[in-house]
DNA sequence: GCCCTTTCCTGGAAGC
DNA sequence: TGCTTCCAGGAAAGGG
């Protein structure tokens, strides 16, 4: 499930294997569906012969930016980028694939077929909506006090729209509020200030480490986060409520992780500390 | 405008 | 062991 920290893993792959300045000679497509914009034809048509100029991220889109369009990828659930060479048998799963103008290719894969491609000349027409990056400097703790008192629904929820603040999937939220030792059902406009400080920490906090472990990746299969190459994050092992129901709680050992379902999402804490 | 529900998909776990 | 059923998840669309 590729949150923040995964998608900008991706992307930091992609730059070091020097995909800019490559032009793509050819797209394949054998999922329609995953080109959300424009139409399949259209598509193939018009990225022919443009030249990736910089890979970037907003939110959890891949921004490749190209000469005369902006190529927006969102992985979704189980989306996956690969580099391969032409003589490479095409596998299961491989809805997507460019040609690219050094023999190489890039591969998309993704199992569940959610993730999603735009072409598109202006980016704002699919990223417009979306809320503040939690780890710029603009993201100030009182910026976020803000938008949370003017917020009657539950915090978890609210964390999830992407239209509030982009990056964050139900992995980082639940860290967070287990570090932030807040509920999760919480209403966000009941959250004094310094519960409110304590939780904005503890996003830049979750963030900054699943950056640092290059992702997370739970256990093994098509449906896990891996990056460019195959490879895992080494993230897993500092979660400390994610997928840990009936383990004993990390802080405060007294009590085992229980696992609630809201707004349809698994959603785990520790009912003692956790308020 | 805000919030909730439904929909898209299939691998893998759980149940029988 | 082998079959069937159900769950997981991000985001868009639609409805209250």
């Amino acid at each position: 499930m590729p949150e923040l920290p995964e998608v900008q893993t991706v992307i930091n792959d992609l730059n070091e294997i020097g995909l800019i300045s490559t032009a793509i000679k050819r797209a394949h497509v054998y999922w329609e569906r995953t080109i959300a914009t424009p139409g399949c034809k259209e598509f193939r048509k018009r990225i022919e012969r443009q030249r990736i100029m910089a890979i970037s991220r907003r939110g959890k889109y891949i921004i490749l930016q190209l000469s005369e369009d902006f190529l927006l990828i969102h992985l979704r659930m189980t989306g996956r980028l690969h580099i391969k060479t032409a003589d490479e048998e095409r596998l299961p799963h491989e809805h997507v694939v460019l040609d690219l103008d050094d023999d190489r290719q890039l591969r998309f894969h993704d199992t569940r077929k959610f993730g999603r491609w735009y072409l598109v000349r202006n980016p704002e027409d699919v990223l417009g909506k979306l809320g503040p990056e939690p780890l710029d400097a603009s993201f100030t703790k009182t910026r976020f006090v803000d938008m949370l008192a003017k917020r009657r629904r539950a915090v978890k929820p609210l964390l999830l729209d992407q239209s509030f603040v982009v990056g964050l999937g139900n992995i980082y939220i639940d860290e967070a509020l287990w570090h932030a030792s807040i509920h999760p059902s919480r209403s966000a406009s009941s959250l004094s200030n310094s519960e409110v400080e304590a939780l904005h920490r503890a996003i830049q906090r979750v963030l900054r480490e699943g950056l640092q472990n290059l992702g997370t990746t739970l256990g093994t299969g098509q449906t896990n986060f891996y990056s460019i190459a195959g490879r895992r994050g080494k993230n897993e092992a500092h979660l400390n409520v994610f997928r840990r129901t009936g383990m004993p709680c990390a802080r405060c050992a007294d009590s085992e992780i229980k696992r609630i379902v809201l707004s349809q999402r698994s959603t785990h804490y520790c009912p003692k500390c956790q308020i």
